[in-house]
RNA sequence: GCCUUGGUGGCUUAGUGGUAGAGCACUUGCUUGGUAAGCAAGAGGUCGCGAGUUCAACUCUCGCCCGAGGCUCCA
């Protein structure tokens, strides 16, 4: 006689003979069988075909959701951590996370290349195969630290940790909390990406280990449209369209310095132009200071101490300059240049500032990571009770930025660092107002602890690029810091100049570098009209229809749209590849029909053509969709 | 800075211990072609830089510079 069992599924208890597999259960409970990987009953872990012979609540494995990846993951990283040991018995394995796509492993002691991949991979695919359970066993700490005695790395781990436990597959024995898959079996693509350096603990001063990332999938299928999306985000990297958009260029003579080409400047005045009137709308006003300044002034500012390994420094006549590496001691200078009273705040004032910033070499990247950087700041000087309010001010104007161009962005609360100064009360109540504020406007964040400048916390807008990796881009920032160093008063309804200003740094795009990095990849090139370098190609079917297509580039010239004719002699075949290329965002065909009709024929950038257009219709349409900023 | 990896005409790339090919782009000529590459010819490279090994180095070794992917850092 069958005995029953009872499985309880979000709530609800269902009953079952003992012994009914999870594939009948989920087919009974109406339950989507297709991506689930594995079942949770109780505290067993089992897969989909196996019968279940005991009660408990009915979890469901799946790939679909973060969990789920997580823990797929997680358990590839154990395999991965099994090839290597098997292959080079002297690494020791240390940690292995899931990470957002795919996991990595740190080992120490081992040195590999990337030509052993193959090597490596196989041997994964042979574990796999070998349909290995994970089998978790809970351990004393006596025994734990017997087990991985030449192990210093995990005896660290153990000597931190109350609960320990273990995962076996075949022989190899992970220090772990778990969950895992069943079993190996259940991952059918695995594969290595890349190889690096990282430290132990994330610290540059501890071990160097190897890290080995790698991706799996339960299908192949899914591994097959990840390396599609690899390859599209790479046609995306917006090194590549720079080049191939002459937009911009780095030279050997300036590693790390941006080279902007005639058709990058464009974008970057195309949006400088839109910066400024939000900016004014806003209420700010600009200023703007000096790249150079004197060695006195940094040290007072702070720099000297916490930033100097990231400054550029020069010498004038006999004294000790630095290039500024951020805008606000400049600014602060043209504060401190006059009395102010507190009918004047807020202040806000903003500055598109040149900043140098000693990068180490292996951190540059493109545009997103420079070592000269146009950063659109700004500093507003309120009062204590302002602060709240112009911080929501802040992150409505950036919100209202970002949807212009149609980024999703997620925001950090960043906190005090290690290296700080001033007093611990003072940043209390900064961190608070920062977090009232998110608070206020509803905005989801995470706190990153011990992240913040070293003058103040701050919050971070994170925009992703087209491979998936954030970027911080806009950052508002809580100074009380600065006005105490530099002693900034104002006149306060009391009639004494005794208090003290509140500061906020801000910058929306972050670095104009940076934003335009991000823009080119979201975009793929093909930029909206308003901030495109190539708005509109006209492209004549012969030469002697030049004419004909100069007095149509005039009308459009005249009316401030960013035109130009092609008048090589290729075939209209030829100039259309070359538009696209260019990413122009119309082209104007000339041909006979449009000569003896007074029109032209636009194409656009899908393709798609209209025929027999007037021209004063054309720039109609353009000056709508450049005022509206479509995307 | 550290780990891995690379550097061949403007760009993409083939290749060898006996000093180099291709495609695109460029120039010229022919072609005047209706929607993603018309035809032909020509010009263009001390094979990243420096040193070493060798009769001989673009090729092997070392150092440096620069690029790529990470780590750490950061707008």
């Amino acid at each position: 006689m069958a005995k029953k069992i009872s499985i309880k599924y979000n709530g609800k208890s269902h009953s079952f003979s003992a012994g009914v597999s999870a594939l009948d259960v989920m087919e009974k409970l109406k339950l989507d069988k297709k991506s689930v990987l594995a079942v949770q009953v109780g505290t067993e872990t089992l897969e989909t075909t196996k019968p279940i012979l005991n009660s408990g609540e009915l979890m469901l494995l799946t790939f679909n959701d973060a969990l789920g990846k997580e823990i797929f993951w997680h358990s590839s990283a154990h395999v991965l951590a099994d090839a290597i040991v098997r292959l080079y018995p002297n690494a020791k394995p240390t940690i292995g996370p899931p990470i957002e796509e795919g996991f990595y492993y740190d080992f120490d002691n081992l040195k590999i290349s990337n030509e052993d991949f193959p090597k490596i991979e196989k041997e994964m695919k042979k574990i796999i195969h070998e349909n290995n359970k994970f089998l978790r066993a809970e351990i004393k700490k006596a025994e734990a630290k017997k087990l991985f005695k030449n192990n210093k790395f995990k005896l660290e781990m153990v000597e931190d940790l109350d609960d320990i436990s273990t995962y076996t597959t075949g022989k190899f024995v992970d220090l772990c909390r778990g969950p895992h898959i069943p079993s190996t079996k259940v991952i059918h693509a695995i594969k290595l990406t890349k190889l690096s350096g990282a430290y132990w603990r994330a610290d540059a001063k501890k071990a160097q280990l190897t890290r080995i990332y790698g991706i799996a999938f339960p299908t192949k299928e899914l591994l097959t449209e990840y390396n599609v999306r690899i390859v599209e985000a790479e046609r995306r990297d917006h090194r590549k369209l720079g080049a191939k958009m002459d937009l911009f260029s780095f030279q050997d003579e300036g590693p790390g310095f941006v080279f902007w080409h005639a058709k990058g400047m464009i974008i970057y005045n195309s949006l400088m132009e839109f910066w400024r009137e939000e900016h004014r709308l806003a209420g700010y006003e600009m200023v703007m200071t000096p790249i150079i300044l004197k060695k006195e002034l940094w040290l007072k500012s702070g720099h000297w101490d916490h930033y100097k390994e990231n400054m550029y420094f020069t010498k004038i006549d006999n004294d000790d300059y630095a290039i500024k590496p951020m805008n606000c001691p400049g600014g602060i200078l043209i504060y401190k240049n006059s009395k102010h009273s507190y009918r004047e705040f807020p202040l806000r004032w903003a500055e598109v500032g040149l900043d140098h910033r000693h990068e180490m070499s292996g951190v540059l990247h493109g545009l997103m990571r420079v070592r000269s950087f146009w950063q659109d700041d700004a500093h507003i000087y309120c009062l204590p009770e302002q602060m709240e309010d112009e911080i929501i001010k802040v992150v409505e104007l950036t919100d209202k930025i970002y949807k212009a161009f149609g980024f999703e962005y997620h925001i950090e609360l960043s906190t005090r660092p290690e290296k700080f100064m001033g007093k611990k009360e003072d940043w209390d109540l900064a961190e608070a107002t920062l977090a009232g504020a998110l608070k206020k406007l509803k905005k989801k964040f995470v706190v990153n602890h011990g992240d913040g400048a070293f003058y103040g916390p701050k919050i971070d807008f994170h925009i992703r690029d087209s491979l998936g990796r954030t970027w911080q881009c806009a950052t508002v920032q809580l100074d009380f810091q600065m006005p105490e160093k530099f002693d900034l008063t104002y006149m306060g309804d009391d009639g004494t100049e005794n208090h003290r200003p509140a500061m906020i740094h801000r910058t929306v795009f972050g670095s104009f570098e940076r934003f335009i990095g991000i823009l080119i990849e979201h975009f793929a090139g093909k930029l909206p009209l308003w901030c495109a370098p190539n708005q509109v190609r006209i492209l004549t079917i012969a030469e002697k229809f030049n004419d004909y297509a100069y007095k149509v580039r005039q009308q459009l010239f005249d009316a401030h749209i960013r035109v130009e004719v092609d008048e090589s002699g290729n075939t209209i075949g030829k100039k259309i590849r070359e538009a696209q290329l260019d990413k122009v965002n119309y082209m104007l065909v000339i041909g006979e029909k449009e000569v003896d009709s007074n029109t032209i024929a636009i194409r656009d950038r899908t393709g798609k053509q209209k025929f027999g257009v007037k021209t004063s219709t054309f720039v109609k349409k353009l000056n709508k969709e450049i005022k509206e900023k479509e995307f």
